[in-house]
DNA sequence: CTGAAAGCGCTAACAT
DNA sequence: ATGTTAGCGCTTTCAG
């Protein structure tokens, strides 16, 4: 039944060498004769030989993976994110396990608690929350076992190492795009996460500094779609005329464009819309949201960077990376 | 500096017990003392301890995992079937590592590796083709280590268990669905996968038998949205009036829908567009595209359900699972 | 450059 | 119901 599978013992057996060397042949191939090396990777390959990651591990307690866990794998921003991290952790000679929360503290708290049991060496982690109270438990466990953890995007409170957007900036710059826009008499209405995110607040206060003197409504919904549409379409059922949105991530903001379309309004016509992070599939639409876009490459090179660095046990001389956005206004001038 | 974790040996010395007695408190907790299990938990809680995977796998060589594998997290098809696998592998006890081939066969085939190393149970792969001449140099590992594979949507040739989509059928659904809508001298663009595409073909089957007699022109791309994007794009260059499109699948549609808008055309009104899958956002930007959607929660259901029947050594009397599809029709009636 | 011995943390198999 | 023994496959000493 059980085929049993091959290992280092089998190749020692076929070449005539001791496991050790068949072990140093994949490990440090460099200190082993050149010779000996060939026979080994022959006859390795002729064997079909996969290593065995759990004995590897439970000796060596270094298990050259790196966990990254986010809320939505599907929204663009992480998903896009993720890939060029991955990309980059293959390069540096880590592999990558991949958990998805879906948005929920269950998932998240048991990726973990996976990523540990896996004995990772690091995590790159994006929380479902950037709520100040938002105190996952897991950090314990982490300490504990003494894997470094990077902050992704989304900000909590304590102290972590992270890679972040300049959300006061973001927001400001693109603040400052829409004050130049619309007459300060115009009322904005802007949606963001929780009343307590520290991400959405940070993004709000930069907005406040951009357009001081501007009529601004705040409405707090999540980081998702639904709600935000639920709110939007409220307000647009209040009344739709001449109104301002802007969308505090790339989910709000669809639902803003979702509760948009269905009141049968055009979008940048008869309501205009910002954005904070790029809207997936606008471009296909051919709706075009001025938006503050971030470098998503750069972001997860500095995340892979700095993670790879804790787990070398460097001393970062700078936990925190701030990445600034970049203001990005259609060419075609729909607004 | 390398804090030492916690183990089963540790319990035992706090509780006076043996690592067996432990082991078998997390393992098979009826085959504790209720008593005694309250203790062994209350010490393990006590000293944060986390099992340690390798070990266990190492030992018991059954590890509880399915791994996961498709081509694209980000596409909405998968993601979503992903999602709803990973919520039932769960309720089964089994956990989840899953891998994004990024349309990339080098990283599919070291996905498939990793699992291996990793020792799971059992394997549910869409692979990045259905190509007849598709044929993965890892299904012979695969049959080495003795892992179960289910294929999920994505069929290739040879003797695999899967869980499809009747391609054949969808196609003609939706293939009546539109003869009953345009006259017979319509002329119907089909952009599909390649040439040699099982998947692509089966729908193109099945779309020729619903419109056998109609001026249907086929067009070969890939199962991404670019090269749809394209070929669409330089057929309505050539001549926009009164076009038909289907897309062989969502990301194909959403190409041809970015195609018809660059051209200043609005889908469904001066070009109508029919797709195979539900094309992701168009609710949130207002265009119905009738299509061929498919219940990817009993897809998930079906798929994970045969992985663990083989893991357990069922003999499957069937071992392709077979998902018909269903017309799905805009009610506001815009085509 | 290669090898022998020991052990990582856990769990089968067999006691008691 | 609990314990003893042994060993999974690999790698870290320490020797040669």
């Amino acid at each position: 039944m059980t085929k049993k599978r091959i290992t280092l013992a089998d190749i020692a057996k076929k070449t005539n060498l001791s496991s050790i060397t068949i072990s140093r042949a994949f490990s440090y191939p460099d200190k082993v004769n050149p010779e000996t090396l060939e026979i080994v990777l022959k006859a390795a390959a002729e064997l079909n030989y996969i290593p065995n990651r759990a004995a590897r591990s439970l000796k060596s307690h270094q298990s050259k993976i790196i966990g990254i866990v986010n809320p939505n794998m599907s929204n663009p921003f992480f998903g896009q994110i993720t890939r060029e991290m991955v990309m980059k952790c293959q390069e540096q000679g880590y592999d990558v396990l991949m958990f998805d929360s879906y948005e929920l503290a269950e998932f998240e708290t048991k990726a973990i608690q996976n990523l540990i049991e896996f004995s990772v060496d690091g995590i790159i982690l994006s929380t479902i929350s950037s709520d100040v109270d938002y105190q996952p438990t897991y950090f314990d466990s982490l300490k504990n076992s003494d894997i470094p953890v990077v902050l992704l995007d989304r900000e909590i409170e304590g102290d972590h190492a992270g890679v972040y957007i300049d959300n006061l900036d973001s927001a400001y710059q693109i603040g400052q795009y829409i004050a130049k826009r619309h007459a300060k008499t115009q009322r904005i209405d802007i949606i963001g996460a929780s009343a307590i995110s520290m991400v959405s607040n940070n993004r709000i206060a930069g907005f406040r500094a951009a357009l001081y003197d501007y009529d601004i409504a705040v409405h707090h919904a999540d980081f998702e779609m639904q709600l935000a549409y639920e709110k939007a379409k409220s307000l647009l059922d209040e009344d739709s005329y001449n109104r301002v949105f802007v969308g505090l991530n790339n989910q709000i903001t669809l639902g803003i464009i979702k509760a948009i379309i269905e009141n049968g309004l055009k979008p940048q016509i008869d309501v205009v819309v910002y954005s904070i992070d790029d809207v997936p599939y606008s471009d296909v639409f051919g709706i075009n949201i001025p938006c503050m876009t971030h470098n998503l490459s750069e972001m997860a090179f500095q995340a892979v960077n700095m993670i790879i660095r804790l787990i070398n046990g460097e001393q970062l001389n700078d936990s925190k990376v701030i990445i600034r956005g970049i203001l990005n206004t259609p060419k075609s001038g729909l607004v």
